[in-house]
DNA sequence: TGTGGTTCGTTATGCTATAACATTCATTCG
DNA sequence: CGAATGAATGTTATAGCATAACGAACCACA
């Protein structure tokens, strides 16, 4: 993302959140930026050793307390098999995501298709139960390590 | 599981073992065994206390490495979101699986739906993505803690 | 200007997983 | 048989991920 995007990904954060009156405080706006920096998906302890340069000595659950903030206003995912997070392609419309992960580059794609969340859904009520979160990631390999391998 | 179950699923695993030239060790078996033995997905450090019950003082590693083999022999499964592994409910025929995990009691459920699959293969491939492993999970409430809630 | 709730800092700790190396075990081949 | 080889296991240490608990600072609102 360029620093124009992250820019405005920025501000329409803190328009949501302020439309919703959760805060989105210093804290959590730049870690919410260490993320949609990264290329690709940051691990809590990365984006904690970010935050430590210019602030001073913080501990993991600074940083945990504002992913979890993150994550429950749905500005960011988690990438479960990575442990690590990543900014949400679509703030304005929150909604359930699916990831695709290089093995072996680490490289990972958002995708959104409602079809395969309902038939989880309907796959999960068919049993009785309620759906509350679905986690659905595929691993294996992205177009460029899969053609470098041959 | 009954006892007699269990042991049934032991010698099913065993022979399938044979087949492939892969060796059921004691140690494999008895996990194996420990995680057949559980009602609900065992954690491998409550695997790791019960396999030190009779054999002496075991580290990680063992019951990791026994965990390694039962899942590439696809005997076990691991659920991702919670850590956990339970035995696979179809050794005979290895698939990827689906899990209905209950948030309040842990309960998980094992399903088997061919579509869903396909259809995230189908998703990962028109990425671009060769698509290895997927990990489907769906976490909320069992019938039981849904009605106990009411 | 209190007062109560939210956020954050800080310390400690727990849970999950693997690296690295020594030892034991099983198998095969001379 | 006995050595050689590779697989499996034992052992110690450490890395990585996450949260409990408590107090201080901050903010909004009466």
């Amino acid at each position: 993302m360029t620093p124009r995007q992250i820019e405005s990904a920025l501000s329409r954060a803190q328009l949501i959140c302020k439309i919703r009156g959760a805060r989105l405080t210093p804290v959590r706006r730049r870690v919410l930026e260490l993320i949609l920096s990264s290329d690709q998906p940051a691990g809590a302890y990365a984006l904690l050793a970010e935050l430590r340069r210019g602030r001073g000595k913080l501990g993991p659950p600074t940083v945990y307390r504002a992913l979890e903030f993150l994550l429950a206003n749905k500005l960011i995912h988690k990438v479960e098999t990575s442990s690590a997070f990543i900014a949400c392609a679509d703030i304005e419309h929150p909604h359930e995501s699916q990831f695709m992960i290089c093995d072996d580059c680490g490289a990972t794609e958002e995708l959104r298709d409602d079809e395969i969340v309902q038939s989880l859904r309907r796959l999960g009520e068919g049993r009785g139960f309620a759906v509350e979160r679905q986690v659905i990631e595929a691993r294996g390999l992205c177009p460029a390590c899969r053609s470098a391998q041959r």
